[in-house]
DNA sequence: CCCCTCTACGACGTTTCGTAGTAGATACTA
DNA sequence: TAGTATCTACTACGAAACGTCGTAGAGGGG
Protein backbone atom coordinates (compact mmCIF):
# COMPACT_ATOMS: atom_id res chain seq x y z
CA UNK A 1 0.00 0.00 0.00
CA UNK A 2 1.99 3.01 -1.23
CA UNK A 3 1.34 6.50 0.11
CA UNK A 4 1.35 9.44 -2.02
CA UNK A 5 3.61 12.59 -0.80
CA UNK A 6 0.88 13.99 1.12
CA UNK A 7 -0.68 11.10 2.79
CA UNK A 8 2.82 10.48 3.64
CA UNK A 9 3.40 13.99 4.94
CA UNK A 10 -0.27 13.83 6.82
CA UNK A 11 1.38 10.49 8.47
CA UNK A 12 4.30 12.21 9.74
CA UNK A 13 1.92 14.44 11.73
CA UNK A 14 -0.04 12.03 13.34
CA UNK A 15 2.89 10.00 13.96
CA UNK A 16 5.05 12.61 15.13
CA UNK A 17 1.37 13.65 17.31
CA UNK A 18 1.48 10.52 19.67
CA UNK A 19 -2.08 10.99 20.18
CA UNK A 20 -5.25 10.78 17.66
CA UNK A 21 -5.90 14.09 15.90
CA UNK A 22 -8.87 15.57 14.54
CA UNK A 23 -9.33 17.04 10.93
CA UNK A 24 -8.83 20.46 12.15
CA UNK A 25 -5.21 19.71 14.10
CA UNK A 26 -3.58 18.34 11.54
CA UNK A 27 -4.86 20.65 9.17
CA UNK A 28 -3.32 23.12 11.76
CA UNK A 29 0.13 21.98 11.82
CA UNK A 30 0.40 21.07 8.09
CA UNK A 31 -0.88 24.84 7.79
CA UNK A 32 2.86 25.94 9.25
CA UNK A 33 4.67 24.44 6.23
CA UNK A 34 1.72 24.52 3.32
CA UNK A 35 -1.46 26.23 2.38
CA UNK A 36 -3.67 23.17 2.09
CA UNK A 37 -7.59 23.55 2.44
CA UNK A 38 -9.23 22.28 5.11
CA UNK A 39 -11.10 19.98 3.17
CA UNK A 40 -7.93 18.76 1.34
CA UNK A 41 -6.82 16.87 4.08
CA UNK A 42 -9.97 15.82 5.63
CA UNK A 43 -9.86 13.85 1.85
CA UNK A 44 -6.43 12.46 2.83
CA UNK A 45 -7.41 11.59 5.84
CA UNK A 46 -10.60 9.89 5.25
CA UNK A 47 -8.38 7.50 1.98
CA UNK A 48 -6.17 6.65 4.80
CA UNK A 49 -8.45 5.54 6.72
CA UNK A 50 -9.98 3.47 3.60
CA UNK A 51 -6.39 2.05 3.20
CA UNK A 52 -6.75 0.80 6.77
CA UNK A 53 -3.33 2.93 7.46
CA UNK A 54 -5.46 5.19 9.82
CA UNK A 55 -8.38 4.08 12.34
CA UNK A 56 -10.91 6.95 12.78
CA UNK A 57 -12.53 6.96 16.31
CA UNK A 58 -15.26 9.54 16.89
CA UNK A 59 -15.00 11.68 19.92
CA UNK A 60 -17.23 14.47 20.35
CA UNK A 61 -18.30 15.72 16.96
CA UNK A 62 -15.41 15.03 14.88
CA UNK A 63 -13.68 12.39 13.92
CA UNK A 64 -10.04 11.61 15.47
CA UNK A 65 -7.71 9.75 13.29
CA UNK A 66 -4.69 7.47 15.04
CA UNK A 67 -2.17 5.61 12.60
CA UNK A 68 -3.11 1.91 12.40
CA UNK A 69 0.48 1.00 12.87
CA UNK A 70 3.73 2.85 14.33
CA UNK A 71 5.72 4.25 11.86
CA UNK A 72 8.67 1.51 12.37
CA UNK A 73 6.09 -1.02 12.12
CA UNK A 74 5.34 0.24 8.65
CA UNK A 75 8.69 1.14 7.44
CA UNK A 76 9.27 -2.88 8.56
CA UNK A 77 6.41 -4.09 6.46
CA UNK A 78 7.12 -2.48 3.44
CA UNK A 79 10.82 -4.17 3.62
CA UNK A 80 9.54 -6.81 3.97
CA UNK A 81 6.82 -6.89 1.40
CA UNK A 82 9.73 -6.05 -0.88
CA UNK A 83 11.98 -8.98 0.52
CA UNK A 84 8.78 -11.63 0.23
CA UNK A 85 8.39 -10.26 -3.16
CA UNK A 86 11.66 -11.26 -4.68
CA UNK A 87 12.41 -14.74 -6.21
CA UNK A 88 15.46 -15.31 -4.11
CA UNK A 89 14.91 -13.85 -0.54
CA UNK A 90 17.79 -15.78 0.99
CA UNK A 91 20.13 -13.87 -1.56
CA UNK A 92 18.34 -10.27 -1.56
CA UNK A 93 18.58 -10.26 2.40
CA UNK A 94 21.74 -10.92 1.94
CA UNK A 95 22.32 -7.96 -0.57
CA UNK A 96 20.85 -6.05 1.77
CA UNK A 97 22.57 -6.65 4.53
CA UNK A 98 25.97 -6.37 2.99
CA UNK A 99 24.75 -3.10 1.92
CA UNK A 100 24.00 -1.90 5.80
CA UNK A 101 26.96 -0.03 7.88
CA UNK A 102 27.88 -2.80 9.85
CA UNK A 103 27.32 -1.31 13.28
CA UNK A 104 23.99 -0.16 12.11
CA UNK A 105 23.29 -4.24 11.61
CA UNK A 106 24.59 -4.83 15.30
CA UNK A 107 22.65 -1.99 16.79
CA UNK A 108 19.32 -3.42 15.05
CA UNK A 109 20.59 -6.61 16.51
CA UNK A 110 20.62 -5.83 19.90
CA UNK A 111 17.99 -3.84 20.13
CA UNK A 112 15.53 -6.16 18.87
CA UNK A 113 16.93 -9.14 21.05
CA UNK A 114 16.37 -6.94 24.34
CA UNK A 115 12.96 -6.30 23.04
CA UNK A 116 11.89 -9.99 23.10
CA UNK B 1 10.61 3.78 -8.70
CA UNK B 2 7.72 1.44 -8.23
CA UNK B 3 7.20 -1.16 -10.72
CA UNK B 4 3.41 -2.04 -12.32
CA UNK B 5 2.47 -5.65 -12.65
CA UNK B 6 2.98 -6.28 -16.03
CA UNK B 7 6.27 -4.42 -15.90
CA UNK B 8 7.18 -6.83 -13.09
CA UNK B 9 6.54 -10.03 -15.02
CA UNK B 10 8.53 -8.62 -17.92
CA UNK B 11 11.17 -8.28 -15.15
CA UNK B 12 10.92 -11.68 -14.08
CA UNK B 13 11.57 -12.61 -17.67
CA UNK B 14 14.62 -10.59 -18.22
CA UNK B 15 16.09 -12.00 -14.95
CA UNK B 16 15.23 -15.56 -15.39
CA UNK B 17 16.25 -15.93 -18.73
CA UNK B 18 19.79 -14.63 -17.57
CA UNK B 19 20.67 -12.94 -21.37
CA UNK B 20 19.67 -10.55 -23.11
CA UNK B 21 16.18 -10.74 -24.78
CA UNK B 22 14.34 -9.15 -27.31
CA UNK B 23 11.12 -7.88 -27.72
CA UNK B 24 9.99 -11.15 -29.49
CA UNK B 25 11.41 -13.60 -27.43
CA UNK B 26 9.84 -11.64 -23.93
CA UNK B 27 6.72 -12.01 -25.73
CA UNK B 28 7.03 -15.57 -26.59
CA UNK B 29 8.00 -16.03 -22.82
CA UNK B 30 5.13 -13.86 -21.61
CA UNK B 31 2.52 -15.63 -23.84
CA UNK B 32 2.39 -19.15 -22.55
CA UNK B 33 0.60 -17.74 -19.62
CA UNK B 34 -0.82 -14.39 -20.48
CA UNK B 35 -2.37 -13.21 -24.29
CA UNK B 36 -0.81 -9.77 -24.61
CA UNK B 37 -0.27 -7.71 -27.97
CA UNK B 38 3.12 -7.76 -28.99
CA UNK B 39 3.64 -4.16 -29.06
CA UNK B 40 2.24 -3.88 -25.06
CA UNK B 41 5.66 -6.12 -24.75
CA UNK B 42 7.09 -3.35 -26.18
CA UNK B 43 6.25 -0.56 -25.05
CA UNK B 44 6.90 -1.77 -21.30
CA UNK B 45 10.07 -2.45 -22.16
CA UNK B 46 10.35 0.64 -23.34
CA UNK B 47 8.99 2.34 -20.73
CA UNK B 48 11.46 -0.26 -18.18
CA UNK B 49 14.37 1.77 -20.15
CA UNK B 50 12.90 5.18 -20.22
CA UNK B 51 12.65 4.37 -16.24
CA UNK B 52 16.71 2.95 -16.54
CA UNK B 53 15.62 -0.37 -14.85
CA UNK B 54 16.70 -2.23 -18.17
CA UNK B 55 19.21 -1.25 -20.72
CA UNK B 56 19.08 -1.55 -24.53
CA UNK B 57 21.46 -2.86 -26.58
CA UNK B 58 21.38 -2.48 -30.59
CA UNK B 59 21.73 -6.09 -31.55
CA UNK B 60 20.97 -7.32 -35.10
CA UNK B 61 18.39 -5.06 -36.25
CA UNK B 62 16.56 -5.90 -33.10
CA UNK B 63 17.32 -4.35 -29.32
CA UNK B 64 18.31 -6.66 -26.64
CA UNK B 65 16.57 -6.01 -23.01
CA UNK B 66 18.79 -6.87 -20.46
CA UNK B 67 18.14 -5.44 -16.50
CA UNK B 68 20.26 -2.90 -15.25
CA UNK B 69 20.40 -4.42 -11.87
CA UNK B 70 20.07 -8.07 -10.74
CA UNK B 71 16.88 -8.97 -8.84
CA UNK B 72 18.70 -9.02 -5.75
CA UNK B 73 20.30 -5.66 -6.32
CA UNK B 74 16.81 -3.97 -6.66
CA UNK B 75 14.90 -5.87 -3.91
CA UNK B 76 17.19 -4.24 -1.56
CA UNK B 77 17.16 -0.97 -3.19
CA UNK B 78 13.60 -0.77 -2.42
CA UNK B 79 14.14 -2.33 1.16
CA UNK B 80 16.76 0.30 1.96
CA UNK B 81 14.69 3.15 0.07
CA UNK B 82 12.19 2.30 2.48
CA UNK B 83 14.31 2.52 5.39
CA UNK B 84 16.04 5.66 4.64
CA UNK B 85 12.59 7.25 4.21
CA UNK B 86 11.47 6.43 7.72
CA UNK B 87 12.49 9.07 10.34
CA UNK B 88 13.90 6.65 13.19
CA UNK B 89 15.90 4.42 10.87
CA UNK B 90 17.40 2.90 14.07
CA UNK B 91 14.51 1.36 15.26
CA UNK B 92 12.60 0.70 11.74
CA UNK B 93 15.39 -1.76 11.11
CA UNK B 94 15.49 -3.00 14.41
CA UNK B 95 11.84 -3.83 14.27
CA UNK B 96 12.37 -5.58 11.11
CA UNK B 97 15.26 -7.66 12.04
CA UNK B 98 12.75 -8.36 14.68
CA UNK B 99 10.44 -9.90 12.06
CA UNK B 100 12.94 -11.67 10.59
CA UNK B 101 13.26 -15.43 11.21
CA UNK B 102 16.69 -15.87 13.17
CA UNK B 103 18.30 -18.89 10.71
CA UNK B 104 17.62 -16.42 7.83
CA UNK B 105 18.97 -13.26 9.07
CA UNK B 106 22.09 -15.46 10.42
CA UNK B 107 22.55 -16.95 6.96
CA UNK B 108 22.58 -13.33 5.08
CA UNK B 109 25.10 -11.99 7.15
CA UNK B 110 27.22 -14.97 6.89
CA UNK B 111 26.50 -14.74 3.35
CA UNK B 112 27.29 -10.99 3.27
CA UNK B 113 30.40 -11.22 5.26
CA UNK B 114 31.85 -14.18 2.97
CA UNK B 115 31.15 -12.19 -0.22
CA UNK B 116 33.31 -8.86 0.71
C1' DC C 1 10.13 -4.25 -55.94
C1' DC C 2 7.43 -6.37 -52.24
C1' DC C 3 7.04 -8.33 -47.73
C1' DC C 4 8.38 -9.13 -43.05
C1' DT C 5 10.14 -7.43 -38.84
C1' DC C 6 11.26 -3.77 -35.78
C1' DT C 7 10.94 0.51 -33.59
C1' DA C 8 8.81 5.09 -32.85
C1' DC C 9 4.86 7.45 -31.48
C1' DG C 10 0.35 8.21 -30.34
C1' DA C 11 -3.85 6.88 -28.10
C1' DC C 12 -7.40 5.41 -24.76
C1' DG C 13 -9.44 3.73 -20.45
C1' DT C 14 -8.62 3.06 -15.51
C1' DT C 15 -6.69 4.04 -11.13
C1' DT C 16 -4.32 6.88 -7.83
C1' DC C 17 -3.41 11.18 -5.81
C1' DG C 18 -3.37 16.14 -4.88
C1' DT C 19 -6.57 19.55 -4.48
C1' DA C 20 -10.87 21.54 -3.34
C1' DG C 21 -16.00 22.95 -3.38
C1' DT C 22 -20.78 22.20 -1.92
C1' DA C 23 -24.44 20.22 0.75
C1' DG C 24 -26.35 18.67 4.79
C1' DA C 25 -26.25 17.53 9.74
C1' DT C 26 -25.31 19.20 14.30
C1' DA C 27 -24.34 22.11 17.90
C1' DC C 28 -23.32 26.53 20.14
C1' DT C 29 -24.76 31.34 20.80
C1' DA C 30 -27.09 35.51 21.07
C1' DT D 1 -35.46 30.27 18.08
C1' DA D 2 -32.83 31.94 14.36
C1' DG D 3 -28.21 32.44 12.92
C1' DT D 4 -23.48 30.97 12.72
C1' DA D 5 -19.71 27.88 13.10
C1' DT D 6 -18.02 23.13 12.63
C1' DC D 7 -17.90 18.56 10.71
C1' DT D 8 -18.58 14.93 7.59
C1' DA D 9 -20.20 13.08 3.11
C1' DC D 10 -20.11 13.29 -1.64
C1' DT D 11 -18.60 14.91 -5.93
C1' DA D 12 -15.26 16.66 -9.04
C1' DC D 13 -11.23 17.62 -11.79
C1' DG D 14 -6.59 17.53 -13.62
C1' DA D 15 -2.17 15.14 -13.81
C1' DA D 16 0.52 11.05 -13.86
C1' DA D 17 1.20 6.11 -14.10
C1' DC D 18 0.03 1.83 -16.30
C1' DG D 19 -2.04 -1.75 -19.05
C1' DT D 20 -3.23 -2.25 -23.51
C1' DC D 21 -2.89 -1.64 -28.54
C1' DG D 22 -2.80 0.30 -33.33
C1' DT D 23 -0.56 2.63 -37.11
C1' DA D 24 3.24 4.47 -39.60
C1' DG D 25 7.66 4.21 -41.24
C1' DA D 26 12.41 2.33 -41.83
C1' DG D 27 15.38 -1.26 -43.35
C1' DG D 28 16.83 -5.88 -44.67
C1' DG D 29 15.80 -10.30 -47.36
C1' DG D 30 13.94 -12.70 -51.28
Amino acid sequence: MALGDLEREVMTQLWGAGEPLTVRQVHERLSRQRDLAYTTVMTVLDRLAKKGVVTQQKADRAYRYVPAQTREEMTASVMLDALTASDDQDAALAYFVGQLPPDALAAAIAAATKRK
